[in-house]
DNA sequence: AACCCTATAGCGAATTCGGGTGATAAATCC
DNA sequence: GGATTTATCACCCGAATTCGCTATAGGGTT
């Protein structure tokens, strides 16, 4: 028997979904609630396994109370339903902690599945959103996957790092238990792989494309 | 009609996926291959536009044929499919840019419906697979978010960017317009908010917390 | 033997660091 | 309205660090 609550302004909607529920093998309808005035004291009451979360609501947005939720019940599931698509919703509502994210216009079976999956630990997603997620994936972490390769032999790789950590040339020396010239001079041929003129272009440089 | 292309080393499957999809109205096999040399000829002469892609085989992964499909015809949906649940294949398949990704224990409808939904521009997956794309996004971007407030001004908010840029105190005073002294006594108070001694640290930690 | 990596060394010039001091205008507080 | 704080800008000094260059040398590889 899975628990669910309703978080859904449009009081058709909401009164669908518990009718929904309330007659599916396996379901139960804990609380159908139009806004989230006394979040936690309305999810404590009913205390569900699985959240059916709107995302636009007066008051309180469903990313909002999806946060606040996982802050306090970290245990509970989070479903998104929306009829939007957009790229801030998806990575906001993921961010707080949402476990799947589905369109409206999923079909009455359509939620029932989804509710079943995210109980089951999976994240259903709609087709178009998961691409959405994809893309917004590859956008952000592609440009730190092409790590160029400068060569750096892996002393000039240890001085490196250590110069990124904020070490100077004399506490590098002594981590690595050389003479400081050693140092220098290995940072001078670190600048001339990086193509760069200073500490701090290397650093940036370090960071942006290589080991962070 | 979707044009699907199948790489998959296991003889039986292949050749039942091949079954499949001559049978199925809307698809047409347009090749099938056990593992990917001639890749891109292959590619080229069945034209495919969909490729259910097996991740294990012989000689070349299919991660690695991924990119190389998408290199050369970015407009061709790769569909992956694996046995395998691991965080690193799902990691690197998506950034190689496959625009799906199901295990192979869905059944032969669930199969077609996934190329028709990569087709039309979704991305189907496994809710399992699902969850650990969402939890991969939220692992590496989370961290990112909470931008910690250092109070900086906007003055020294320039100068910090300036400085990750790689500038000299000198180039900074000449971008800003204003004396190298002014320059000096904002890294100081830069540092003192940063809580750092360096401008090699104060880089370091400027990418890392703040404005990249 | 030629080559690369690592380590060491020295020197002069340039730059950065860490103090302190103080002026000015604008915003904020009382 | 007057006082205080804040942000910006500027200057000076001395010490420390970094930069750029050149040169040597042992160990390992090819």
């Amino acid at each position: 028997m899975i628990r669910v609550a309703i978080f859904e302004d449009n009081k058709h909607l909401r009164e669908t979904f518990q009718f929904l529920l309330g007659n599916a093998a396996g379901f139960t309808c804990t609380g159908a609630y139009p806004d989230c005035s006394e979040l936690l004291q309305s999810i404590k009451r009913s205390s569900p396994d699985v959240v059916l979360m709107d995302i636009e609501m007066p008051g309180m947005s469903g990313i909002e109370a999806t946060r606040l939720i996982k802050q306090h019940f970290p245990n509970i599931h989070i479903l998104i339903q929306t009829v939007f698509f957009e790229d801030d919703y998806i990575f906001n509502a993921i961010c707080a902690g949402a476990s799947g994210y589905i369109l409206k216009s999923t079909t009455p079976e359509g939620y029932l599945e989804s509710i079943r999956e995210v109980q089951a630990g999976g994240s259903p997603m709609t087709p178009g959103i998961a691409r959405r997620v994809l893309e917004l994936f590859k956008q952000n972490f592609i440009p730190t996957l092409p790590t160029k390769d400068y060569s750096l032999t892996t002393q000039e790789k240890k001085v490196l790092q250590l110069l990124v950590a904020g070490n100077s040339y004399k506490m590098i020396a002594a981590e690595l238990m050389v003479a400081m010239d050693t140092i220098k001079s290995h940072i001078s041929n670190i600048y001339a792989k990086l193509h760069v003129h200073s500490g701090t272009e290397a650093v940036s440089l370090a960071i942006r494309d290589k080991i962070v």
